[in-house]
DNA sequence: TTGATATTTGAACAGATATTCATGTATTTG
DNA sequence: CAAATACATGAATATCTGTTCAAATATCAA
């Protein structure tokens, strides 16, 4: 296996990627648009959310690579970038779901 | 494959743990202990911060059960908890490294 | 016990960030 | 052309969060 984490630069543009998935409505545009690409305005009804703030988190999301747009007439359609997207949320759940929790606590 | 992102407190839990992977410090606190268990002071040393600070990351880190820890006399081990956090950051480096950029955009 | 080491905890502060609202831009239709 | 639709953008703000410092706790040694 290799070394993780042994270039700085390397450590930066992965928190900063962390740190776009760590937040719940950005999570929930991600995954709304994860299996099927989607329109903003479609998305931000899904979400619960106005088409602004939706159009500002997709920005982030797309400067990080992990959501892909492309136009179509007016509108935009976003999707999912790669598969190591859902391969990483696929090992997240796994975590959240662990059973062997040896001991619990409340934050 | 299995559906993600249905449950309302699930999203709740994985963008709290994505949360703690977003941040440079705690990053590194967590890559510190990923491969072997580690003392908090070696940590702080290793990571080149304080004391207090890297107990401070490493309580969150634990309550999202992505260390274990266990107690050594009056020194506390830290170790990464699961091969699901291992994997979760190999797709992680996957992505960053990822080669088809097919467009660049600076945030 | 007293002192030293190792880690934890709490409060306070400074900086970051998600959200809202208003406005601007692109594309299509009449 | 003008009007309408669909997104994007910028500024302002209220909230959150990482960090520091001081003090507390726990364990061992003498």
């Amino acid at each position: 296996m290799r070394r993780i984490g042994s270039d700085q630069d390397q450590v930066t543009v992965i928190t900063e990627t962390f740190r776009l998935l760590g937040d719940p409505t950005r999570l929930r545009i991600l995954l709304a648009c994860l299996f099927e690409a989607k329109y903003v305005n479609d998305v931000a009804t899904e979400v619960g959310i106005s088409a602004s703030l939706t159009s500002h988190h997709l920005r982030l999301l797309r400067a990080a690579r992990l959501v892909r747009a492309e136009r179509q007439g007016r509108q935009m359609l976003y999707v999912a970038a790669d598969e190591h997207v859902n391969g990483m949320l696929g090992e997240m759940v796994a975590h959240v779901r662990h059973p062997d929790a040896e001991e619990e606590e409340s934050v």
